[in-house]
DNA sequence: ACTATTTTCAGTAATCATTATCAATTTATG
DNA sequence: CATAAATTGATAATGATTACTGAAAATAGT
């Protein structure tokens, strides 16, 4: 566990955004002015395989890393890209495991719906 | 309707497997050879607007495009990545909305299992 | 059917997110 | 502390996708 590491999984730890690669960057050089955005990367990946951040996947937009708390899943407006939370009392992990008869190794649920400034812009 | 964007939505539909953009060019040009991958790549991002056709997006893969079946979810092996489809008496459309308590515009679920040719290798 | 207007095309260049490379440095280990 | 293994910063490279272009085709109006 590196200093540069461990800064990023703090940055991750204590947001409440979703952050892409690029704004764990800018955070990260707050404190650290010479990480690298390949150092970034690298470990929001290796952080992410070992289960200690998520990495959230978006249509037409870049990955979004976000805290590993259980069974959350997200909703994202399908206009500005917004990502909100879920809370974890209506995951969807138990109806998952109920309905397929196992325990997947893990899931990603994106509930696209149209987040409130978009719709009072149309 | 050009006589590009109907072999391109012919080619989906006809399709069991979740092609790539590339997979479809490849298609696509055994009955018009001339036909440029730009337009591939737009006509199945206006076809996906439409709801004509599915884009599913996944982690570290090229986006893959299936036929738009109602609400039915994937499985995706996360060592090679195939997709397989969750039938739709199995879809999680009516728990999500009953949970929320809303109907979203759309919603994307990726389950992800390691497959059984990559449980062999192991 | 004929022409004007709009859309779409093929081909190619450009963009953007992400990975790979590599010598230098840091971290873990005996 | 010494040595091996892993990681770093800097930058080049990659791969998927989008943007741009003048030409061709589709659509609409008369």
């Amino acid at each position: 566990m590196t200093r540069q590491r461990q800064l990023i999984l703090d940055i991750i730890n204590s947001s409440y955004s979703h952050l892409t690669a690029e704004g764990v960057y800018t955070e990260a050089r707050k404190t650290m002015p010479k990480i690298s955005l390949g150092t970034v990367y690298r470990n929001l990946g290796l952080l992410a395989q070992n289960g200690e951040i998520r990495r959230i996947v978006l249509e037409n937009q870049p990955d979004r890393f976000d805290r590993c708390f259980p069974g959350h899943d997200h909703i994202v407006c399908p206009d500005c890209g917004a990502v909100r939370d879920i809370p974890p009392e209506l995951s969807m992990a138990r109806t998952i495991e109920r309905k397929l008869k196992m325990k997947p190794d893990s899931y990603e649920l994106t509930v696209k719906i149209v987040c409130d400034e978009c719709k009072d812009k149309k």
